[in-house]
DNA sequence: ATGGTTGGGGGCCAA
């Protein structure tokens, strides 16, 4: 195993994407891509262009139109399957085993909608009971556990642009910020980008497509986690904020997030 | 206070 480099990404779109991915493959070599919103079905998902990049494992749940997650990996995945969070049968979460037994779930939890009442917006309210049930799901865990994906949540005050201009904005609000660390304290993650590019430093994975021009405005928010379970803390070795592949053509809203582990022998 | 853009799937919805 040694060296692994996994790298989580909301594509919006894996078919408009894939020549992005390509670029991101050829310039940073992930071994393992986890994607979310790849808005197809699984039986449509263009695995040869990923086999093509030598990503021969793949543990894949698309959805017609929305959502869909999906985990390409150099290494071997085994007993890859899927949580049917709040009983929808949405495309939202794929997990599958690495070697050396570490289970890496990827997320695509519910935006939320526009309005922060759940009695007002029920998809609001479809994302706080998504939230709830991650937290009671984590409190069973054992295992070594690497969660991560589009949380749609920015935790920090720090991981926004405006903390006080957001604290009533879907994403910052504090029943989500509240829910998120009652969810990575339930076992007990180590929020790896944060552990790097340390509060209060500004870190932002994801950029309005509705801004003139989002690197002059830069409103963005961290939205994109990778979560470590403490075993796994020490094989920490770096991360990078692809920032850049914001200002690529054809951007997806979100950028890639990069972590290096060490696993060791 | 509002509108701004993108993708999918078909003639708007979700983000």
């Amino acid at each position: 195993m040694a060296f692994v480099r996994i790298c989580s990404w909301n594509v919006n779109s894996v078919r408009a994407r894939l020549p992005l991915v390509e670029r991101l493959v050829a310039e940073r070599a992930p071994d393992i891509l986890c994607l979310q919103e790849i808005k197809v079905e699984t039986d449509a998902f263009p695995r040869a262009a990923f086999r093509a990049m030598g990503y021969e494992h793949e543990a894949i749940f698309g959805q017609r139109g929305h959502h869909g997650v999906a985990i390409l990996s150099r290494l071997a995945l085994n007993k890859s399957e899927s949580i049917d969070w709040c009983g929808l049968g949405d495309a939202r979460h794929i997990s599958a085993e690495l070697p050396g037994g570490i289970r890496l779930h990827d997320f695509y939890v519910p935006a939320g909608g526009d309005v922060p009442d759940p009695d007002l917006n029920p998809r609001f309210a479809h994302k706080l009971a998504f939230l709830d049930e991650m937290i009671e799901w984590a409190k069973g865990l054992s295992e070594p556990t690497i969660a991560l994906g589009d949380f749609n949540v920015a935790p920090l005050a720090c991981d926004v642009w405006n903390h006080k201009a957001l604290l009533s904005v879907v994403s910052h609000t504090p029943v989500e910020t509240e829910r998120l660390e009652r969810l990575r304290a339930a076992h007990e993650w180590h929020d790896a980008v944060r552990a790097v590019f340390t509060a209060p430093q500004p870190i932002f994975t994801w950029w309005s497509y509705r801004a003139r021009d989002w690197r002059a405005s830069n409103r963005g928010r961290r939205l994109d986690h990778v979560w470590l379970s403490p075993d796994l803390a020490p094989a920490l070795v770096g991360v990078e904020i692809v920032e850049e592949a914001r200002g690529w053509e054809r951007p997806s809203d979100h950028v890639p997030v990069l972590v290096d582990l060490d696993l060791g022998s």
